[in-house]
DNA sequence: AGCACATATGATACCGAGTATCAATAATGC
DNA sequence: GCATTATTGATACTCGGTATCATATGTGCT
């Protein structure tokens, strides 16, 4: 998945620096969501000397190229999360954060629905949802 | 609505104080999705003296009572919208900000699809659409 | 391999949204 | 009307993110 980001910035035209490439590490080990500031933490840990600047830059860049998507966490907290680059929607689980990418099952039909009812054009839509998964619905 | 918010917080138990007027008034006074800061500048410019910390204080009871909800705008911004305290979901217009509530129309199923494909068991979702309203669809 | 150049870096300072603190003030119940 | 208690505004702070800028480092070229 580091691979992934790093082709991915490469094809984007940017520098593979010795920052990125840590980085990009550090995100593959990373499970579930993460901050900014998880990030730098780990960076920290390992005495890897990254700047906070760098760390918001990469997210950026990432994010650009849709590998990583900020999400507003119920709680009013945000967070990133790796993902994949096709338009896709976000179940994040409440409890250890873990997250999987879900297709358009159907929201097609209900944007419709809301656009004829409001005589709005919709032009994007974005879905969020939560709850437990499967590890954490058996762990307890 | 400015009515429907103080009698909110009256059921609330809270104190009808003058800040809370004025800012309710000021909220009516609105078209379309606000920032704290735009309250904070309308209530400057009328002189109304009104704390920082109020205008957030008030916004967070009334979020707390459903009159008001936060939503992130797709240039990563976040406003306030006014809004009816049932579940519901947004629809936001990306030319001037103008918000109409949709409710469920049909995302039930959307949200049991995703549960049975990923095994998660789903507690909350949010939908918010963006597009354009009618007047400014009209308007150019 | 070496070099020039543009790009990326980290330090620092900054910004804006939101929160904590706290003495002063004002809404409510009696 | 008055005591009580919630609320207020000022101030200082936190936290996520951005701007700046001199220094360092990838990269394309030879």
């Amino acid at each position: 998945m580091a691979e992934e980001m790093l082709d991915a910035l490469d094809r984007a035209g940017v520098r593979l620096t010795g920052p990125r490439r840590k980085l990009a590490a550090l995100i593959e080990r990373r499970e579930g969501h993460f901050t900014a500031a998880d990030l730098l933490k780990d960076a920290g840990r390992r005495r890897m000397g990254i700047g906070r600047a760098t760390v918001f830059r990469l997210l950026e860049l990432l994010s650009e190229q849709g590998l990583v998507e900020r999400i507003d966490l119920p709680d009013g907290t945000h967070a990133y999360i790796p993902c994949e680059p096709t338009h896709h929607h976000h179940l994040v689980c409440l409890n250890c954060g873990a997250t999987t990418d879900v297709d358009d099952c159907g929201i097609e039909a209900v944007t419709r629905e809301a656009a004829r009812r409001s005589g709005f054009k919709i032009e994007q839509h974005r879905l969020e949802l939560f709850g437990r998964c499967p590890d954490c619905r058996s762990a307890n």
